[in-house]
DNA sequence: TATAACTGATACTATATTTATATCAATTAG
DNA sequence: CTAATTGATATAAATATAGTATCAGTTATA
């Protein structure tokens, strides 16, 4: 069972990235480069979350992407239902009679409340803390304070 | 994004019906045609449990499948790793570096304890909690104390 | 102003996973 | 003997995930 997938991985990856190297654009190619994902398809996740508002792009010579949301409200949750969809146990335990009459389904309350569990804990993971996590590491390790030592660590 | 696949939606609720007629065989069929899955499919899935220690069957007419174990030592998480795998946030941040020397993995402490608060939601809902809570439910509603009426619930 | 480094958009292919079906042999109650 | 059942296994269909390719448009800069 894979609770995230690449999509996401990478877009968690490529964040970390671009929230490390705040202020300036870095290419698809760079990021692609350095965190050895293949090219096309991190693009593909990049211009997502450039429809999502998380992060802006230049094009031309230069251009590349650029992380516009404060990195503390950016949730691995909200990232995992951009490329995973919504977090739902099981879409079937609510079919039918399930459906119709709610309340008379036992299972509903154990299931939603797992849900709401995974969502929080997903939710309060953000690219914020994982980004003062790795500057805390940098510290220890000065090399790591490029994108080059970054990618060493997430990669 | 899909927590519990159709095997393990399936298994849960056969495990239920054969909880809630516990001491007697039911088979394949009898569960197919009440809670709305595919026979072939829902065998296997029973197959599965059998050579898990789950369940236990007998063949030939008038046999099916019985619940063996305490199904309070059946946890959904022992069934979605059954039939989903291990439980892993994602196996891709640990590769390469990550994974030649975890301690520099900040992502690391934070999926982990992800990885265990799942695990250990997934692992307290039982088959016998379940099936209680489908007992209140009953007493409530006398007409549901039976296959049928179980069916009427969870299907 | 030509060019190379870029993104935007989109179509396509490949691979893996999930879901479902089909078949045949063996067992057993009646 | 027969119909109802499981055991075992092969296969197909559907869907989701992962990855590739291409072309048009933009822009810094030589």
């Amino acid at each position: 069972m894979k609770v995230l997938t690449k999509k996401t991985d990478y877009a968690i990856r490529a964040l970390l990235m671009l929230g490390a190297k705040r202020g300036s654009y870095v290419s698809a190619k760079a990021i692609a480069v350095e965190q050895d994902m293949p090219y096309q398809f991190l693009r593909g996740v990049l211009q997502e979350m450039i429809r999502h508002d998380l992060i802006v792009s230049k094009e031309g010579v230069q251009g590349g992407f650029m992380l516009e949301k404060d990195p503390d409200e950016i949730g691995v949750k909200q990232l995992i239902e951009i490329f995973q969809g919504t977090v739902q146990v099981s879409e079937c335990m609510f079919r039918k009679q399930i459906c119709t009459n709610r309340s008379r389904c036992v299972l509903r309350h154990e299931i939603m409340r797992i849900e709401h569990v995974v969502n929080n804990e997903f939710e309060q993971v953000t690219i914020g803390k994982l980004l003062r996590k790795l500057q805390a590491t940098n510290t220890l390790m000065p090399a790591l304070n490029t994108v080059e030592g970054l990618a060493s660590i997430t990669q």
